[in-house]
DNA sequence: CGTTAGCACTCTCGGCATGAGAGTGCTAAT
DNA sequence: ATTAGCACTCTCATGCCGAGAGTGCTAACG
C-alpha cells in the first residue's frame, strides 16, 4: 500500500532524477529537500517502495531509479498539474496568428511550437476529415500537350497531377472536359466513383483516371503526413549519450514512420493519454514516453499530436503543452471548417 | 612534386582510409597491396607526402591520415572513374517510373534514392522555374464564408490559402470574382501585381490579397523547399560515434536548414562540384565533404542536388549517383515541361 | 513501535602504472 | 635508390587501488 508518506518520498525521487538524471539517494534527498525525516527512514520507505515496484536500483549501492510504475503513479495522482505559462501561451498563440491559412502548415508549426514548448520532440499529423468527396476539377495547360489536373476535395483538400494527352488540347477543349467530368462526378466519395470509363472520350477517361488516383491517394495519404520535429531536444538527453541507442531512436523518429509506431488512434475521444515506457508497442520506444491526444472535432476533420521523450521527462510540462496546442489546433480547425 | 609512385601510394592510402577509418601505416599498405616496395621505401614517401601536405598525422606512430588537399587531387585526377552499376540504375528508373508526377514528389524520391545509391546524405531541391507567372484563379466554396483560393502558376505549381469573407456568397459570386481576376491578371508576374487595390471591390480585394501573397511566397518558398534523406547513413560512420558531433551535424542536416548552408548556386551550370572539408562555408561541415550540382535546364525550371558525407566518404561512388540522379532528373522534367 | 545513529559492506569511477602492439625516423648496409 | 635493423614514441586495453556514495542491518532511543 502506498502511503502519503511513501507517495511523497516517491514524488521527490522522480522529481530529482528528472532534473539531474542520476540515481538519488537517501541523504541527497534528505539535503535537498529539507525533509524532516532521517536518511535512514528513507531508506526504509525506499525500500518498501523497490519491493512494490515502484522505483528501481541499478546495482547495489547506486541511489534509487523511478521505475515504470512508479512513474504511472506519479502521473495519475502525484504529479502537481500545471499550465502553460501565460507568456508562452501568448507567443504560440502570435505565432499562429500570423501564420498562413493551410491545413498543412498548421501542424508544421504546430509541431514545431510543441516541440519547443514540450521540450522533447513532437509530432502532428495533418488534419484529416474522415469523408473525402468530390468537389471541383480545373484543367489548366501547361504546354503543348501536357495539362494540370487540379482536384479539389471537400474540406479544401487539394491535389494535383500532370497529365499528358496524344495531342494539343486548346484551353476551351480543357474547359469543357472539366465542365463535363464536374457534371457528372460532384459531390461523390471515391466508392461512389465508376469504375468502368471505356464509355468516355479518350481524353476524359485521361482526366478521370487521374481523378481517381489522386482521390485513391488522399483517402490514404493524408493520415499518415505527419510533421516532425525536436528530435534534437531528446537526443540530448543523457539516456542517448551512447550512439547506438541514439541511432536507434532516430530510426523510430522519422517523419515518414512515426505515425505507424505511436499509438495515435488509440483514443476513445477528448483528453491526454501518456504511455509509459513498455506501454507503447515498438521496443525502440522502451525508455520513452509518449504523451498523444486528439484534436479537432472526433466527426468532422481531426488529427492528433504526440510528444515523445525519455521516460525521465517533465510530464507535467509536456502534458501542459500537448492539452493547450489540442484546444488552440481545436478551435483554429473550428473556424475554418465550421 | 608529386611524383606517380607518391601519387600511387597517396591513393592507397585513401583507399585503405575510406574503407576501414583507421589511420594506415607503411607495413600494412605493403601488405594489404602487394606492393612491391619495402615499408621503409613507402615510409619515405609517406614523409614527403606529409611534408606536402597530402596526408597527416594524428601523433608520431600513428600510421597515415589523408589531409583535405590529399582527398583534393584524389578526386581530381587519381581517383578511378565509376559508373553507377547497371542494375542499380534499373532500380532507380524503376522506381520513379511507377512514381507520382508531382515535382514535389520527384525530388522526394530523388533524395531518397540518392542517399541509398550514395550511401550518405542526399538533398534534393524541389525544381523551380526562374520566373513565376500567373496563370489561373480558382474559387471554391468551402462552407458558408469561407472559400478556397487556388492560385495556378507558370510551370504547373499550384497555391492555396483560405480566405474568410464578411458575408457569405454564392458559388455564381466567387466564380464572378474568379473571372474578372484571371482576366485581369493574365500572364503577370509578382512584379507586375498592382500594389494598390482601392479600387477593386471589398471581396476581391481580399482574393486578391491572397493571390499576391500566395505568389510572393511561391518566388521565395520554392527555392528553399528540399528533400533531405539518409542522414542516418552518415551518422553511422565512426567519425560521428561522439554525440556532440552527432548533434552538431544533426543541427545543419536539418530539412528546414541545409539549404541556406549547402553552396547550392555555386555552380556555373552542367557538372558535378565537389567542396572537400572546410571548402564549404560552414564550419559544423569541416570534417564533411559535399558533392554538388543542378538539374533541369539552366534557363527553365531546375533544381539542385547534394550529397553530404564523412570527408572520407567513396567519392567515386557518390559522384556517380548524382551524376546518374541530374541525367534523370533532368530528362524527367525535359518531359513534362518542354 | 516508529525512528534514528552507527557501521560494515558493496559497487562505481577516476587515476595510475604496465605491457603489448603498431608505427615512425634514422642510420648503415646493400 | 632501396632496404634491413633498431631505438623510440604513442595509443590502448588491462588491472589495480582508493575515494565516494549509498545501502542494509542492528541496536539504541523516545
Amino acid at each position: 500500500m502506498l502511503t502519503d508518506r511513501r507517495a511523497q518520498i516517491l514524488s521527490l525521487i522522480i522529481q530529482d532524477y528528472v532534473e539531474t538524471a542520476e540515481p538519488v539517494g537517501s541523504a541527497a534527498l534528505a539535503r535537498r529537500h529539507a525533509i524532516r525525516l532521517s536518511p535512514a527512514t528513507i531508506r526504509n520507505e525506499m525500500a518498501r517502495l523497490e519491493e512494490e515496484g515502484y522505483i528501481d536500483h541499478p546495482h547495489t549501492s547506486a541511489g534509487r531509479v523511478p521505475a515504470n510504475r512508479g512513474y504511472r503513479v506519479y502521473v495519475e495522482s502525484l504529479m502537481p498539474k500545471e499550465d502553460l505559462p501565460r507568456e508562452t501561451q501568448e507567443t504560440i498563440r502570435h505565432q499562429f496568428h500570423q501564420a498562413g491559412r493551410d491545413a498543412g502548415e498548421w501542424a508544421h508549426l504546430g509541431a514545431t511550437v510543441l516541440a519547443q514548448a514540450a521540450g522533447n520532440a513532437a509530432v502532428v499529423t495533418v488534419p484529416r476529415a474522415d469523408e473525402c468527396r468530390y468537389k471541383h476539377l480545373e484543367l489548366v495547360g501547361v504546354h503543348d500537350n501536357v495539362a494540370l489536373v487540379v482536384l479539389v476535395l471537400s474540406r479544401a483538400r487539394l491535389r494535383q497531377q500532370l497529365v499528358a494527352f496524344s495531342r494539343a488540347l486548346t484551353q476551351e477543349e480543357l474547359s469543357g472536359v472539366a465542365a463535363r467530368l464536374n457534371a457528372a462526378l460532384d459531390g461523390r466519395s471515391f466508392d461512389e466513383l465508376d469504375a468502368d470509363d471505356q464509355s468516355l472520350p479518350v481524353e476524359e477517361r485521361l482526366v478521370y483516371a487521374a481523378v481517381r488516383e489522386q482521390m485513391a491517394a488522399a483517402a490514404q495519404a493524408e493520415y499518415d503526413e505527419a510533421c516532425l520535429e525536436g528530435v534534437r531536444n531528446v537526443l540530448m538527453q543523457p539516456e542517448f549519450a551512447d550512439t547506438r541507442r541514439a541511432l536507434e531512436l532516430l530510426e523510430v523518429l522519422d517523419e515518414h514512420t512515426v505515425t505507424r509506431v505511436l499509438p495515435l488512434s488509440m483514443l476513445s475521444d477528448d483528453g491526454v493519454a501518456v504511455f509509459i515506457g513498455d506501454e507503447n508497442g515498438a521496443e525502440e520506444l522502451s525508455g520513452c514516453s509518449v504523451i498523444v491526444a486528439r484534436y479537432g472535432a472526433s466527426g468532422a476533420v481531426s488529427g492528433a499530436m504526440a510528444v515523445v521523450g525519455p521516460t525521465r521527462m517533465r510530464y507535467s510540462r509536456s502534458i501542459s503543452a500537448v492539452r493547450y496546442m489540442t484546444s488552440l489546433l481545436s478551435s483554429l480547425l473550428d473556424s475554418y471548417y465550421q
